[in-house]
DNA sequence: CTGAAAGCGCTTACAG
DNA sequence: CTGAAAGCGCTTACAG
C-alpha cells in the first residue's frame, strides 16, 4: 500500500530515475529494465503518489467546480445538479478528478482552491459578482463560467440561449391561440430569468400582444412556492388568464399544483408552461410543456473547454451559446390543433 | 500568487522554519517575529501550498465521495443528491474538501483515489460488492458506507430503518382502512427496497392481510416508468386495488401520473404512497404521502464519523441506523378520518 | 525562541 | 540507455 519509487528501485535493482521513467513514460528505458520495474510494481502493488507528482509536475488533474447558490439544494438541484452530473461524466472520461464546492459569493472560501494550488482549473456555475470575477481573472488559474452573466469580454462563459427560448415559449402560446397570458418571472437580476422574460414579451409584442405589468408576477426566488402562491393570489382577484408562462419549471409546477387543488383543469381551463425541462417536467401531472435548456451540453463543453485552457490553448471562443428547444407535453394544447377559446 | 515560504522568510528577515511556525501555528515564535511574518504574508498575498503541506503532514483534508450507480443521474438524483448536498454542507463546516466520483462497481477506477493518497478518507454511497468492500478494508484508508448493505461486522455503515419504515407505511394503510392493496417493489437485491417490502408485508400480515404474489409487482429498476407501467398493466387486467404502496417516491409518482391520465381520482378511487420523501413528493399533484428517509442526517453523520476515524478514533459504533418518519399528504386519506370504502 | 538540515515521493535536466 | 543531484514547498525534529 505504501510502496514508493524507492522500494521499486531497490527490488528492481535500478535507480529511482529509471523507475520514474517507466512509470511516467518519459525518457528511454531498455526493455529489460522496464520489465524488471514493471514486475516490481506488480509485486508491491505500487501506485504513484499523486501529491508528490503534482508537486513537481505543477498540475494535479483536478478540476474545481464551484456552484454559487444562496440556498440548498445544490447538488440535488434539478438544474445545477444536471450540469454537475454532466461535468462528472465528462471529467471521468478525460481522467480529471472533480472537487465540488459551493459558495455564497460573499465569502471567498472558494478562492482557497486556486490559491492553494490544488486544482488545474475551475468551473464556476451560476452568477457571481464582479469582484469575484476580477479576483479569478487576477489569478493564474484558468476558469470557465457556466450559466452566469458577465459583460466581461475576457471571461469564457457558456450560456443557454434564453432570449430565443423565451421567444419559443411565446411562439407556442401564440400557435395555441392563447391571448390572455400571465407570466411568473424569476429574479430579474439573474441572467436567465431576465432574458427568458424579455424574449417572451418581445415575441408577443411582435404579434400585437402587450403584456401589462399586472400580468407579470415578479417572484423573489425561482421556487415552487412562487408559482403556487401566484395562482392562489390571482384566483382571489378572480383574474385567471388562459395561459401561464413561468420562467422555470419549478415555478410552473407550483402553479400546476395550485390550479389542480382549486379544481382547475389543465390545459382546458388554464395552460401552463415552464422552462428548463428538468427531469420532473416529464413526470409532473399533467406533464409539463417547457423549453429545454442545454444542461448536459453545457456541463460537457465546460470541461472540454477548460481542458483546452489548461493545455494552454488561448484562442478559444469567449462565449458558447446553446440552443433552446421546445418540448410540448400535456400542460398546454397541442399547437397544431390551435384549439383556443376565442 | 506564487509566493512561497521562502519569499516570506526573505521579506520578513527570518528563517523558513520560523515562517512555517507562524503559518502552521505549531511551535513558539516571538511576538515580533510573528508580526513581521504576518505582515509579509499580507504583502505577498501568501497562501500555503496545500500539496506541499499534505506531502509532509500526511493528510490532505480531502474526502472522497464515491457514488455507486449504474446510471445517471447521480448528483441530481433526488435521493443520492440529497445525501451529497448534506455531505457538502457538513464538510464545508468542518473544513474538508470533497472529491466527488461515481463508479459502476465493476471498474476499480474509484480505487485510484486511495492508492494515490489524495484523500484522508472515503464515503461510499449505495451498494457495492464484497470484493470492493474487501479491497477497501485492505487499504489503510478509513471509510464509511452510506445506504449500502453489508453483513460485514467491521464495516461502518449508516442506514435508514427501512424495515420499520415499511411497517409505518402499512400502519398508515391499515389506519385508512385499505384492504385491497398492491405493491410496486424496487430491485430486491437492494437493501432498502427489500426491507421496505418486508416490513410492509409483515405489518399487514399481523393484521391478517396476506399479500399474494400477484399483488406485488417486482420492478427491475426503481424509476418513474416502473410505477407508470404497472398501473397501465393493472388497468388492462381490470384489477385496481384501493391503494398502492411503492418502495420509493419515483415509482409512486409514476403511478400517480398513470392513474390521473386514465381519469382516476387520487385518493378517492385509489390511494398512492411512496417512500423517501424526495423534494418532489411535496410538489407532486396530488402531493404524495410517503415515509421520509433520513437523507440529510445520513450525509452529515457520514462526514462526522469519518472525521472521527481519520482522527484515529477506533471505538465507533459499526452501524448507525436512522428512523423513518411518516409524512401524510394528499395522495392517501387522512388516517384519522378512517374513511374507507368497506 | 530560532535556524540549519533532512525529508515527504516524485520529476527533470545533466552527465556519463 | 542510466544514475546522481537538485528541487517542488512545505514540516519536523534537533541543536543552539
Amino acid at each position: 500500500m505504501k510502496a514508493t519509487i524507492h522500494d521499486i528501485a531497490k527490488i528492481a535493482g535500478v535507480s529511482k530515475s529509471t523507475v520514474s521513467r517507466v512509470i511516467s513514460g518519459n525518457g528511454y528505458v531498455s526493455p529489460e529494465a522496464r520489465e524488471k520495474v514493471l514486475r516490481a510494481t506488480e509485486v508491491l502493488n505500487y501506485r504513484p503518489n499523486a501529491l508528490a507528482r503534482a508537486m513537481v509536475s505543477r498540475h494535479t488533474r483536478n478540476i474545481g467546480v464551484i456552484i454559487y447558490r444562496q440556498h440548498y439544494p445544490i447538488a440535488s438541484h434539478p438544474f445545477y445538479g444536471k450540469i454537475l452530473d454532466s461535468i462528472l461524466e465528462t471529467a471521468a472520461q478525460m481522467d480529471y478528478s472533480i472537487f465540488v464546492s459551493t459558495d455564497q459569493e460573499i465569502s471567498s472560501r472558494s478562492a482557497d482552491f486556486l490559491l492553494e494550488k490544488r486544482v488545474d482549473g475551475l468551473i464556476l456555475i451560476s452568477r457571481l459578482n464582479h469582484e469575484l470575477i476580477d479576483y479569478f481573472k487576477g489569478s493564474d488559474i484558468p476558469f470557465v463560467m457556466v450559466n452566469g452573466s458577465t459583460d466581461d469580454q475576457d471571461v469564457i462563459h457558456l450560456v443557454n440561449d434564453d432570449l430565443n427560448g423565451g421567444r419559443m415559449a411565446a411562439d407556442h402560446f401564440l400557435a395555441c391561440g392563447y391571448r390572455s397570458i400571465a407570466v411568473i418571472a424569476g429574479p430579474q437580476d439573474h441572467r436567465s430569468h431576465s432574458l427568458r422574460l424579455r424574449g417572451f414579451r418581445a415575441r408577443l409584442a411582435e404579434s400585437g400582444i402587450h403584456l401589462a405589468d399586472r400580468q407579470i408576477c415578479y417572484a423573489a426566488t425561482s421556487q415552487f412556492q412562487e408559482g403556487y402562491q401566484f395562482v392562489h393570489t390571482m384566483r382571489k382577484e378572480a383574474q385567471m388568464p388562459e395561459a401561464i408562462f413561468a420562467t422555470n419549471d419549478m415555478m410552473a409546477i407550483g402553479a400546476i399544483q395550485a390550479i389542480s387543488e382549486t379544481g382547475g383543469r389543465i390545459p382546458t381551463d388554464i395552460a401552463v408552461m415552464g422552462f428548463d425541462d428538468i427531469d420532473f417536467a416529464a413526470m409532473s401531472n399533467p406533464s409539463l410543456t417547457t423549453v429545454k435548456s442545454a444542461k448536459s451540453q453545457m456541463g460537457r463543453q465546460a470541461v472540454e473547454m477548460l481542458d483546452q485552457l489548461i493545455q494552454g490553448n488561448t484562442d478559444l471562443p469567449k462565449r458558447a451559446q446553446f440552443s433552446a428547444e421546445l418540448i410540448v407535453r400535456s400542460s398546454t394544447h397541442s399547437s397544431s390543433l390551435s384549439n383556443h377559446k376565442e
